[in-house]
DNA sequence: TATCAATTTCAGAAACTTCTGAAAAGACGA
DNA sequence: TCGTCTTTTCAGAAGTTTCTGAAATTGATA
């Protein structure tokens, strides 16, 4: 592996960490590369700097430009294909979030309803049903809010989680102005 | 496999959502089963509902206890240990999202902090210092932000995650309306 | 202490994933 | 068209994870 430690550490930290999350170990090396890179490598490069082979660092970066997660330029002058990471970090997040949610929340959330929409026999099944309900009860709340969420631009984003559970300050504030006097604030 | 079919549907799909996010796919099928289970349940039971193998299934408890998400239990005049999950889904949430900071989450954090007291010498290993300055400070706001979610009680999460972005129409009304007594506004 | 039921451990087998080198395919200019 | 440079594919090797059955351990009871 040709790296400076500091980033050698980096790389194979994140590649550790790809591999608990059902990423394959040299996929999160070569992004870690790329994400730290001054400027967008080819294949060969990465080649150099991770030390393995030409075909592995084909197919990682297949599958981040799969995830959406590479971008691919030219040069002038030069055939071969240059990737790079996008500059804004949150750019990452957003479509890190909103691939795998396309791959595993949408057809978690499909299952759930058509288990829902079933007409069951037994005390267990209906049993199993309600807490499946409860599950998609759950995933819908965290789909919502995503989805509000998304559509935020970056320093609105970052405001709201700046702010954190204030947020609750602030909503206890407006009860209390909106409907004046009345049984605003804590109830629930 | 001996379940009803609806609860067979769940639990494979469930085995395979958790192999994508780097848990066993075992023990991600011992999870739903237990998950939609009217009463806890002894190892015997799951084996006979999953047809995997014994050890298989007291690896897969082990594991799932070291991620505190099955409550061991015991029944007068039975010596087996029964197992369930909590009742409450926010309860799973909350434990599956603070095992996952615990192991993964703060590791990374610490190694990015130590990355970044480096001195280093190259201008490709200063940029590589800034990106990863990027990405410690995204990870440090998303903290942030989860430690003082987890504060909050249940039905006030709820409550948040239901408003969604509409709590940014909140902040501006908030805005207006402190304006006009001094200091309030955007400022940070 | 011996017995028995339940659980855990662990070496090796089975299954699966990742990685490689070699060959094929693609793209471009001469 | 050909030659060259580049990327992709893919069969099998290497590596890793998961799973099993048998044996060991635990712990309660007599």
């Amino acid at each position: 592996m040709q790296l400076p430690p500091l980033v050698q550490t980096f790389v194979l930290h994140f590649g550790e960490m790809g591999s608990r999350w059902g990423i394959n170990r040299t996929v999160g090396q070569i992004y870690a590369v790329l994400f730290v890179s001054e400027r967008p490598l080819n294949a060969d490069e990465i080649v150099e700097r991770l030390g393995v082979s030409r075909s592995n660092v084909s197919m990682g970066l297949k599958e981040l430009q799969a995830w959406n997660l590479v971008r691919l330029q030219h040069r002038p002058g030069d055939r071969r294909d240059y990737f790079a990471t996008p500059e804004d970090v949150w750019q990452i997040v957003r479509t890190l979030v909103e691939e795998r949610k396309k791959r595993e929340i949408d057809p978690t959330l499909t299952m759930l309803r058509e288990l829902l929409m079933q007409e069951v026999g037994t005390e267990a099944e209906r049993h199993a049903q309600a807490r499946l309900g409860e599950m998609h009860d759950l995933f819908e709340l965290f789909t919502g809010w995503y989805d509000d969420m998304r559509r935020l631009d970056t320093d609105r984003l970052i405001q709201l989680l700046t702010l954190g559970a204030k947020v609750q300050k602030v909503l206890e504030m407006k009860d209390r102005l909106t409907r004046f006097g009345g049984r605003g604030g804590k109830g629930d």
